[in-house]
DNA sequence: TGATTATATGTTCACATGTACATATGATTT
DNA sequence: AAATCATATGTACATGTGAACATATAATCA
């Protein structure tokens, strides 16, 4: 017989393993944003973890779009981008405004624009350090 | 009888649909990355579109930590730790250090920090911005 | 070598999620 | 008002995924 685990989740079993180096964890502890922050910025994150919705994000991050115009661009069916746009639409991600029957879809802020450059930077140093190997 | 969608996912069909701003979608497209470029990105993003991972690479980004650490902090069980520090590992976005029996987790890079923060500075001002309503 | 400790892996399952399809709504035009 | 066009919504379904659990591996120590 090996290792025996609790029945139950239990957060007194897990802190009282004997491995872990107690000062460092409540250093952390102290310095960590909330849980429910941490998951609000998940969610975030998830609104630019799906390739249609960050092919729609950067299109609309070079022009402002109707949703005709990203059906035909990305060459998917209307109801499924309407679909990610409401989704986008509400992460507060991006922002609609009607001009007759056309809507017109736009990021919602500048700072849109900075997350997609940050990660396309990031994705850019990987590439080239590949290249080394 | 309404509008008619052809058979099968038909891009010649909705770059002939009538309602598009032709001129525009060639603009984007010049501009726009290759889609595998933005379906990597989006797996990037991915992993940190999770509550768990999140959690996990914002305590990094604090001080490096070993599964058993970690696995107390976050009150999870250790092969679920494991398993996302796994993922996490295979994105190369953080890197383990073997020290006898204990695994050390950091982030691979600075650069996953300055993704965290971006993150966390958007959900402060958009916080800001509704507590004005 | 055998025992113990820290971590990793494999399987299963519940749940979330993206798309297709049909259809509804909203706005314009005749 | 009826027809038409652009967009939105609802349902069904297939797929992806995170956690629980059992178990395997790796490393240290007696």
């Amino acid at each position: 017989m090996t290792q025996t685990f609790p029945a139950e989740s239990n957060a007194q079993f897990w802190l009282s393993m004997p491995c872990i180096h107690p000062e460092t964890i409540r250093l952390v502890q102290e310095k960590m944003p909330a849980s429910s922050v941490l998951a609000e910025l998940a969610d975030f994150y998830k609104l630019f973890g799906d390739g249609t919705r960050l092919r729609i994000l950067t299109a609309l991050s070079i022009a402002e779009l109707c949703v005709c115009d990203l059906s035909a661009l990305l060459d998917m069916k209307q109801p499924a981008v309407s679909h990610q746009l409401r989704v986008l639409k509400q992460g507060r991600v991006v922002r609609a405004r009607r001009e007759g029957k056309v809507v017109y879809y736009a990021l919602n802020d500048e700072h849109i624009r900075n997350v997609l450059q940050v990660g396309l930077e990031h994705l850019g140093e990987r590439q080239e350090v590949e290249e080394v190997f």
